[in-house]
DNA sequence: ACCATGGCTTGGAACGATCCAGAGTTCCAC
DNA sequence: GTGGAACTCTGGATCGTTCCAAGCCATGGT
């Protein structure tokens, strides 16, 4: 296996099968064998091969083998095109161990992003040339379409994110509690002395933003904690962040604060700034999704931290049992969250 | 053009150039050329032909399209491993960018991680099996052994950073002018009165670490300000940042900062925290890369932004070229950052 | 009327791998 | 000693496309 990275002499053109058969004295077909099934070889023979291949330095060409076999070993992962300013910058922990847990198995990744407005865009153009094997979809909260459509053209995908709209569907994928996440915030405040612990939270037709709300009233309730007025629905973005949380600092007076996200913990940051008050001290705050952000800004925003290094190794196991049997159904697998705490709480 | 998403009838096989030859009426090559030299048909004989590709939906299949003219259409990407906290999380504005323009030129990306440790890993397997066209280095401050490898197994490839140690080198690079971005946050500071502006920078090794330390000097000397004890080097860490900024606070009493990237700006601001000293209005900061971190944290933090969007699309240019033409020596191109000025500062 | 020209189209070969069916060996049981 | 299974290995066909050389046909000049 040890392969000489610079061989001795540089061919215009790599070695094909056929150039290693001549040189182990064997047929094409053997040494094809000899790469993909080498216990169909007697053992001195694959050792003249394996010879011979380390000698030229042959590796399959992969045109030639995709047109054969059908199939690429690409999977093509489309990702949701990042806005300037908010926080999706963590799922670069999720491409790269997706990218590495591919890798191991033998797939190497085709990135491509989409138009936001079209979750379909990009989709076709690799389904039809036959230019990858199956999709990594990230993005099912905005609706079934992509799957629906993906399973009509009978492509093979995974989702990293639950089927929302259609709890029957038959794709594997993998998702993050977020209500768990979201409970676990609120009760660490709890544990820290909090009664008044507000929420600051998407708009009502956010599916993602719902879910992890109801993290927070469940924890709450189940403390005997009230939670009328101290809920507050808004955008994503550091702005709206910042102007829930002035109104909310200025009706109710919470004690601490439970975002739906490190961008709105942002704009939490951006308000207390303002009224020179004082982050961990003054006011706990929480956060989700365990930023780059939220790691940094002193001293730490405590934040619900998604295990996105599994949940890419979970879909990399799973796009693997879906390759190698089609007909295979996998049942969902939802990740837990585990929350980091920080100087913020 | 207007494909229809999903067609009236879901075959199991792909339609293949004979199916559209067959459906009108022409031979194989025919449809090939109406796909790839339109201009060689007659007009009728066109649109004859793309009514059939229309109607089938085809799409070349890539792989065989591939094995024929020895040209995958992916350029491999290689990326560094990025480190849990430290802010090379910028380095997504790149890949998005770069991942659009080159779909809009025809081509995909292949994403992979290297082992950090081995500049090389990686390039060999994908440069053997013949499974990219080219590739884009985003990390030759690390030194000239990815360069001098690809360039004598002749590969193909650009590379985002300048060649750093080999000045004669041949391929086509794109960088950044990180001197003159150090000299314009330094020259804000000045414009804005300061006079006592330290630099928080990086150790000797670093040549990108000097390089942007020189346009601070450079600065500095040509407004006549002094920078005798103004100056330290450190890793690139938030630790180590916050440490370098305590000492040279307590011993030099500088008005401002200028730091060698937004991770050592977040140490900065650990030691504002402790200090209880507010940022933008009892001392001014300025950081290295316009992160995420750096639109975000309040006041926000001005910082030098390197034109990745801008790189992405000039990389993309030269290896259009370079693929179009095998011997094309483009210059390198030296983009300038701009200043994005928050309330840092 | 003829040949050369150029525009348009065609069938066969080739790219480099794997699939498939069969041929040659070896080995053991009867 | 023979039949037959099991083990190895082989040559031809094939995947879907593009390259190549040649063919057809109308046009135009001689």
């Amino acid at each position: 296996m040890a392969v000489p990275r610079s061989g001795g002499h540089i061919s215009a053109a790599p070695p094909t099968l056929a150039d290693v058969a001549e040189l182990a004295g064997v047929s094409r077909q053997t040494v094809s064998n000899a790469v993909n099934n080498p216990d169909l070889l007697r053992a001195d023979t694959l050792a003249r091969v394996q010879d011979a291949i380390d000698k030229l330095g042959y590796q399959p060409n992969r045109a030639a083998r995709s047109l054969r076999t059908r199939a690429s070993h690409l999977i093509g992962l489309r990702m949701p095109a990042l806005q300037e300013g908010t926080a999706n910058a963590m799922m670069d922990r999720f491409v790269h161990t997706f990218v590495e847990a591919a890798a191991e198995t033998g797939y190497h990744v085709l990135l491509f992003y989409g138009d936001p407005a079209d979750p379909l865009d990009g989709y076709d153009e690799l389904l039809r040339s036959t230019a990858v094997d199956a999709f990594v979809v990230t993005d099912t909260h905005l609706g079934g379409q992509q799957t629906t459509w993906l399973q009509s053209r009978r492509a093979r995908f995974v989702s990293f994110g639950r089927p929302w709209t259609q709890p029957d569907a038959k794709h594997p994928w993998v998702d993050v509690d977020l209500a768990y996440g979201a409970e676990i915030a609120t009760e660490h405040l709890i544990e820290r002395g909090h009664s008044k612990i507000a929420w600051i939270g998407w708009h009502k037709d956010s599916l993602l933003g719902e879910e992890r709300r109801s993290g927070w009233i469940h924890a709450m309730h189940t403390h005997g904690l009230s939670t009328t007025g101290l809920a507050s629905r808004t955008e994503d973005s550091i702005g709206s962040g910042k102007a829930a949380a002035d109104a909310i600092l200025d009706e109710t007076e919470p004690t601490a604060l439970v975002c739906a996200s490190d961008t709105l913990a942002m704009g939490v940051l951006h308000s207390l700034f303002e009224r020179r008050l004082r982050l961990g001290e003054d006011i706990a705050v929480v956060g989700f999704d365990d930023s780059q952000v939220a790691q940094t800004v002193p001293p730490g925003i405590t934040s619900v931290r998604p295990p996105l290094e599994e949940a890419a190794r979970e879909l990399v196991k799973a796009l693997e049992e879906l390759l190698a049997t089609p007909s295979y159904a996998a049942p969902g697998v939802m990740l837990k969250p585990v929350l980091t705490v920080r100087g913020s709480s």
